[in-house]
DNA sequence: GATCACATGTAAGAAGTTACATGATTCT
DNA sequence: AGAATCATGTAACTTCTTACATGTGATC
C-alpha cells in the first residue's frame, strides 16, 4: 500500500477532528475556506477506500438507522501516518510553491504535535520564506532593464507576497510563543 | 483537438517570447521564479504535439547542424488562441485559489493585450481578492470561538495573505495607469 | 406520489510524474 | 576513449475530473 496521496491526508486530517462519513467530508471540502480541492466524489470515495485499505482508517458506524451510510475514524496507525505528515519540515520548495498546503498542515496541529514542533515549523517557514524573498529580488534585479511593465507586476506581486508571509511569520511566532507561555 | 491546457498555453506564451526548442523552454520553467511546474519532458514534449497538432505552433527551424533540435513559434491562429487564453475574465475560484497562475498571465500581457485590459484586468482582482476577504474574515468571526490557536493562524494567514494583495492591487493599479499616461 | 436532499459509487478520460531509453556532440 | 551535456522521446503509473448511475429517506 503506497504512502497516502495530499487529498488522503487531508481527509485523515479531517476524520481526526471528528468521525465522518464522505458526504461529510465532500461538505466540509467545499465549505471550508481551505479548499484546495474539489468536492468530487470520484476523488473522496477511491481515496477512503485506499485510506481504509491501507489500515488508515476504519469504519466507526454503519448504516444507523436506515439509510446507508458509514463513517470514519483513523486508527492508531492512521494517527502515527497523519502526526508523522505534520511534523515532515517543509522543503524549500514547499515553502515556494506549497504554501496554501503547508497552511493547512498548520491548520491541522492542533492536539496531535507538540507547541514546540508549532513553534519550529513556523521558523522553518520563515527562514524558507525568507530565502525566497532575496531569489526574487536577485532575479529583479538582474532582469529590471528587460522586463516590460507587466511581466514586472507579476514579478513585484510575487516579491510583495513572500515579504507580507515573512512580516505575518514574525507575528505569528511572537503570538505563538507568548501564547504557549500564557495559555488560555 | 481539444483546448490546450494550463502547461500547454504557457508554452504558448513562451514561445510568444522568442522561438525555442523544447529543450529550452524546459530550462526557462526551472530557472523563472514563476515555476508552476515541473521540468519533466514527460509533461513538456506531449504538450508541444498537442500545440503542434492543433495548429497552434510550428516548427521554426529543425536541426541546424548536425545536432537533432527543433524551435517552435506560435502560428497566427496560436497567438489568437494565446490572446483570447489572456483576455479571459478570472473567475472568482481563479482568484482565490490560482493566483499564481494568474500572476503568470499577467507576466505574459505585454505587447499582446491593450493596456487598457491589463488595467481592467487588475480591476478585477481587486473586486475578486476584496470579496474573498470579507468572505475569510465572515469565516474567522464566524468560528473565532471554535477555532484551536495553530488553525486560527492559519486562517489570518489566508487573510493576510488577500488583504497584502489587496493593498499590492491598489498601487500597482495606480502604478499602471501612471505609467500609461506617460510611457517611458 | 413526485421531487429534493442524502449518500455512495463507477467508468472513461485527461494530464502529469518518474524513470528509462536513445543518440549526438562537445570536452578532457 | 570516456564522460558530461544536449535533446528528444516513450512507457507505466498515479491521480484527479467529469459525468453518469443508483438507491433511500424526507418533504410538499
Amino acid at each position: 500500500m503506497p504512502a497516502p496521496t495530499t487529498l488522503g491526508h487531508v481527509l485523515l486530517g479531517l476524520l481526526h477532528q471528528q468521525p465522518r462519513s464522505g458526504y461529510d467530508l465532500r461538505k466540509v471540502v467545499v465549505s471550508t475556506p481551505m479548499s484546495l480541492f474539489s468536492d468530487s466524489p470520484g476523488a473522496i470515495y477511491p481515496a477512503l477506500r485506499s485510506l481504509q485499505k491501507a489500515g488508515l482508517i476504519q469504519v466507526e458506524q454503519a448504516a444507523r438507522g436506515g439509510r446507508r451510510r458509514s463513517t470514519f475514524v483513523p486508527s492508531a496507525r492512521g494517527r502515527a501516518a497523519f502526526v508523522a505528515w505534520l511534523r515532515q519540515p517543509p522543503s524549500q520548495d514547499d515553502i515556494t510553491r506549497l504554501w496554501p498546503l503547508l497552511m493547512l498542515r498548520l491548520a491541522f496541529m492542533d492536539g496531535l504535535v507538540a507547541p514546540a514542533d508549532v513553534t519550529a515549523f513556523l521558523a522553518r517557514l520563515q527562514t524558507g520564506i525568507d530565502a525566497h524573498v532575496v531569489e526574487l529580488e536577485a532575479f529583479l534585479a538582474q532582469h529590471r532593464a528587460l522586463l516590460p511593465p507587466a511581466a514586472r507586476l507579476a514579478l513585484e506581486s510575487g516579491i510583495h507576497d513572500a515579504r507580507g508571509r515573512s512580516a505575518w511569520l514574525t507575528r505569528a511566532r511572537r503570538q505563538s510563543s507568548r501564547s504557549r507561555r500564557s495559555p488560555a
